[in-house]
DNA sequence: TATAGTATAGAAAACGTTTGCTATGGGAAT
DNA sequence: ATTCCCATAGCAAACGTTTTCTATACTATA
């Protein structure tokens, strides 16, 4: 349509339109300290803006200058949780004046490795990641990686470098007691695979609560990660709650609440409970886990523990960019408190 | 910690461990025709996984390669629709090779254009839109643009480049008439601001179907903008939805169903309506938009007009990846068509 | 045996910047 | 008038690739 591909403009071009080196170009055009006459500086200035220059950022990285983009890795960008994280992250890396690129690894570990590498191959300035996957393998590689990097979220164990952390178990632990203490005798842990550390420090914090209480053992956890091999997920989607919700209701001493792995299940398991005819909450209890949007949503509201995800961001976006402007500075840890949110789907004591 | 900066391996430093030139390097790393002898290529390969080479990306595309990351622009992400378009984007986008770098405008034009510059300073290799601005300014300023592109879901009048649409109109038509078919009168159509061509499109074809079946002059137009101002968004969440919901318990003379822009803000009115004790789908229906995750796990469930994300992504990553490989090629213009979707949110007629 | 052809390899230029170094001119200090 | 310094400006190297062009050593043909 528009004939030849049209060249883009290079310094030369202004070196050539303002009667001057492309040194004296360079230095004008990124401000540098350098002294340039005003009178030249003022050409090069205008011949700029008569041609439309746009500097190639390809020849100023190569040539050494750091990439203003930072690539962030989250397990799935459909959770609205994860969605909301990485929109909070965004939002600091455009007020850095950092670009950003969002990878979704689909709970795939495979698919995260490869999303790393690609990063990498960017070489963008920092990488923020929330892994799934806490192999030693992985670790051990997260170690060699040569770009700022900050685990946010969920930390594998061992991992040494800069992190800010979310406090799962003690969220279990909560959210356990919170059903305790309105009376639940029958607690069911209800979650896909506990495939990784986010979801098993869950469960030992429900277990810390249950042991600490007393209570007796029961069908305590239910596990269904039937048809996890078929698809490209690691659970903790609607249908998941919805396969859970079946199962507790086929149990033959009914539950009397059920702890969530996460919002999403909580309202696929409340709903299924709501069209066999089991009120929630006077039935059974529900409690869910992270807090999303969505929770306030559904009815009744959702009882749950919150990730703070605007905290999250803030704390991990802090100390990216303060590992990319000084690299040598000793690993940061920080975790973020979970937080009792109180709606209607819990009875009350 | 790790002491002094490690230096990337480059292929000189293959050529070195390998004993040959930069040259012979390059052509077998990239797998070209030109012949090596097999010997050669067995030294090389064996030393660039040796050194663990990487390709330095910038130095490719600085060579004229082209840059195999798209970048995608929706209005925002942590709307559960334009999560899941994303998503189904990006998939395509790893299947063809490319990485995506996704960026959210809050709705914000002025965010949106700079999105779009940062893009464009970055040479992605395409551009994927979903644009929330129809001023003519803007469209101009898109005809400029060097990097293949392609409009979706939301195409601006006059826009004459690639693009897959969805029919908004239609779509509103569609609900309108859903709900006068199921015997409703006074039907109310709910929104925050229409500042949007989405929006007014939605508004003529609920008009198409009021005016089609001679319905009466109802105040059939609901509006809450009223703290637009003051944020950073264009409606269209939650919130909104919870105001609109208000605003319609106030009017003397209750309609008897409410099509709602989009989804979330349909849950918002019908939890109002709940609060209030009317029920849907018995005293008032309501008829969502978009057909989110989300709108079947209310309840009621959603009746609503569903946008197929997929099939959408589907449609404008190809005709992106079409247009990457030739640019020459003449703009082609694809929609995509609303489908309505029955769940329990509107009474039998 | 001379010649051409073929397979293989390397030297070097180019992509668009940034930057260390050198060069020029003029004013101030001697 | 010589020396020195300071303010300007440009030259050219470097970043890590890709690719064109040239060079070498065989092998096959006349």
């Amino acid at each position: 349509m528009t004939g030849a591909k049209r060249k883009r403009t290079t310094i030369h071009d202004i070196a050539r339109e303002a009667g001057a080196s492309t040194a004296t170009v360079s230095r004008v055009l990124s401000d540098s300290a350098y002294p340039v006459s005003d009178l030249l500086r003022r050409k090069i200035r205008k011949a700029a803006e008569k041609l439309d220059y746009r500097p190639n950022i390809f020849s100023q990285i190569l040539k050494g200058g750091i990439n203003k983009t930072i690539g962030i890795v989250v397990p799935s960008i459909t959770n609205p949780f994860y969605a909301q994280l990485v929109s909070d992250l965004e939002r600091r890396c455009i007020a850095a004046g950092f670009a950003s690129i969002i990878c979704s690894s689909y709970d795939n570990p495979r698919l995260e490795l490869n999303h790393l590498e690609i990063l990498l191959r960017q070489q963008v300035g920092g990488i923020a990641l929330c892994t799934i996957n806490d192999s030693s393998a992985f670790i051990a590689r997260l170690r060699t990686i040569p770009t700022p990097c900050v685990v946010f979220d969920q930390v594998p164990d061992g991992y040494q470098g800069d992190s800010v952390s979310f406090d799962f178990r003690k969220g279990g632990y909560m959210a356990a007691r919170r059903l305790i203490e309105s009376g639940c005798k029958r607690i069911v842990f209800a979650t896909p695979a506990i495939d990784r550390a986010s979801r098993r420090l869950r469960y030992l914090g429900y277990r810390d609560a249950i042991g600490e209480y007393g209570l007796s053992p029961f069908p305590e956890l239910m596990i269904d990660a039937a048809d996890k091999a078929g698809r490209e997920s690691g659970g903790g989607e609607y249908r998941d709650g919805l396969a859970l919700g079946r199962k507790i209701l086929a149990v033959r001493r009914r539950p009397d609440a059920v702890m969530a792995l996460n919002d999403i299940i909580a309202v696929g398991i409340m709903n299924t409970l709501a069209e066999r005819g089991v009120r929630v909450p006077d039935d059974v209890s529900v409690i869910g886990f992270d807090d999303i949007n969505f929770a306030a949503m559904v009815t009744p509201g959702l009882t749950t523990i919150r990730q703070d995800t605007d905290r999250t961001a803030d704390l991990a976006a802090g100390m990216l960019f303060a590992r990319i402007a000084n690299p040598a500075l000793p690993a940061v840890h920080f975790a973020v408190e979970p937080q009792l949110v109180e709606r209607a789907s819990v009875r009350v004591a």
